[in-house]
RNA sequence: GGGGUAAUAGGGUAGCCUGGUCCAUCCUAGAGCGUUUGGGACGCUUUGACGGCAGUUCGAAUCUGCCUUACCCCA
């Protein structure tokens, strides 16, 4: 019988089941004594390592790493109107040097808009500095006020990659917010999680943004989690920064800008959306680990087991597999729990029948089982090893196809919307939203959706029956 | 934004009203020893807590105030 205590919460009840899987696969510690921050422990950050590498190597392709500084004057911070409105209720304020008072109080960057494009405006200078294409990843803050959730919603958000880009005109700049989206589908894409894009509506977009494209995705409850956005600045903030280029005819003009940003709810993503009961669920290409040895020691056949399993942690190694030998004192079912928790894709046990044969007996994280023979090793894990990224990807692409449903009416928004994302006509007017968001609790997510294919559109509005477009309807983190 | 409830070991609880043998308990974790080992082993020994700061008192987990944090309800 399962010891009750050892047994993760059902995935159902999604809320304790992620607060649960945190800490025990060693994401997250959330006893730090400071309410909306918490610890990485190492194995959730070797996660976040990974992921990171592979946003990294994306953008590398195109855009330049930099790093700019946490504290922004409020000078500069207070200088574009929107945008201080939309943050100023949660900007955390640095205003002491040791007892001194300082003369202008600094703000942790809530994001970076104010720090960078100052700099921005020292060093555009003429048609060929662009485009300028920057990124950096760094941790920014937000005293939030309401109910912070680790990886989710926090006060000191630790990996919050931004890339900031100047143009010379709004359609490049438009341009631009299409690649960041295309970019933005290829990493998620590989992590093997399904996306909603779609257009923010004008009330709901970033603060000094002409327009927000957002990608969301699904989690288990049906709420949706908004995991990267992507902003046309159009030129206010060149406006307001001054930043200014002379153009080819010697005439000086102000630069168009897009800005967009990713933040660790990428992982809380991918813990969400392929975890199971049995814990974490990690996509082959950002798992730490990608495959586990366990050597099964038993009798008289435990040095040549030992060896052989060192063999193959070897040749595994040499061939660029992360891979883990664990010869840890313990029983082998409790090293496979272990793993299992902590979402290693493929396990490789190695026992004295196996070596007899001349095989390892493989079992990838979903259950599947096989055997490969020991002069295969290395290609027969390569294909394993993306049998199961698809099997993720299909399976995770499943589901979101199922939790999004197109609703006719207000009893079919109601009821759908409790349990998952409703796509509805509406008109585009906020009275409209108003009424539509008062009626179904649910919040209206965006326009222009581009990923899911829904039909039966009659593309009349469901509040006012004005001519519509389909619009996303959801719950969201 | 408004209201309520709570905070005891890593986690879950009892004790609090009625201040005083309080060495509390269950699970887990850590340390040590022995027997084990193809899906979470077992036995024995041992470690570990009263959210923080003040106050009342001979004496505070227990009473009072403030702070912090968490959860629930309403807008």
């Amino acid at each position: 019988m399962e010891n009750e205590s050892v047994v993760l919460p059902k995935k159902q009840e999604f809320s304790s089941w992620y607060n649960e899987i945190l800490w025990r696969a060693e994401i997250m510690d959330v006893r730090y004594p400071v309410k909306g921050l918490y610890v990485w422990y190492p194995f959730g950050y070797s996660i976040r390592r990974s992921v990171y590498n592979l946003l990294r190597s994306l953008l590398d392709m195109d855009h330049e790493e930099t790093l700019f500084p946490l504290l922004i004057p409020e000078n500069e911070f207070m200088k574009e109107a929107e945008h201080i409105k939309g943050f100023e209720d949660e900007v955390y304020w640095v205003t002491h040097g040791g007892k001194t008072e300082l003369e202008i109080p600094l703000a942790l960057r809530p994001t970076s808009e104010t720090a960078i494009y100052p700099m921005y405006a020292l060093w555009v200078r003429s048609h060929a500095d662009l485009p300028l294409k920057l990124y950096q990843i760094v941790n920014t803050f937000r005293y939030e006020t309401k109910h912070t959730r680790p990886l989710i919603r926090l006060r000191e958000i630790t990996s919050f990659k931004e890339a900031h880009t100047v143009h010379a005109t709004w359609d490049d700049a438009a341009e631009q917010v299409e690649c960041a989206i295309i970019l933005y589908k290829k990493f998620y894409e590989d992590l093997g999680i399904p996306l909603i894009i779609s257009r923010r509506p004008d009330w709901d977009k970033f603060p000094g943004a002409d327009y927000t494209i957002a990608v969301d995705t699904i989690m288990p409850d049906g709420k949706t989690l908004q995991i990267g956005t992507v902003h046309h600045l159009g030129d206010h903030f060149s406006k307001t920064f001054n930043i200014q280029f002379e153009d080819e005819k010697g005439e000086q003009k102000y630069a168009y800008q897009t800005c967009y940003g990713i933040s660790e709810r990428s992982i809380a993503a991918i813990i969400s959306v392929h975890g199971d009961d049995k814990g974490l669920v990690l996509p082959p290409v950002c798992a730490p680990v990608q495959v586990v040895i366990v050597p099964v020691l038993i009798g008289k056949d435990r040095d040549a087991v030992l060896e052989a399993s060192k063999k193959v942690f070897e040749e595994l190694k040499s061939a660029g597999i992360r891979v883990k030998y664990d010869d840890r004192e313990i029983r082998p079912g409790a090293k496979y729990y272990y793993w299992e928790m902590r979402g290693i894709p493929i396990r490789v046990e190695l026992g004295p029948k196996d070596l007899a044969a001349g095989r390892v007996t493989i079992v990838n994280r979903l259950g599947l089982r096989g055997v490969i023979p020991l002069v295969d090793l290395v290609p027969g894990l390569s294909i394993a090893l993306d049998n199961l990224s698809e099997q993720l990807k299909v399976r995770a692409s499943e589901k979101f196809k199922s939790d999004i449903k197109y609703a006719k009416n207000y009893d079919e928004v109601c009821s759908f919307v409790e349990t998952g994302v409703v796509a509805v006509d509406w008109c585009q007017n906020k009275d409209c939203a108003d009424i539509i968001e008062e009626k179904t609790g649910a919040s209206v997510l965006g326009t222009d959706v581009r990923t899911p294919d829904i039909s039966g559109s009659t593309g009349v509005c469901i509040a006012c029956g004005a001519r519509a477009k389909i619009a996303i309807l959801a719950r969201s983190y």
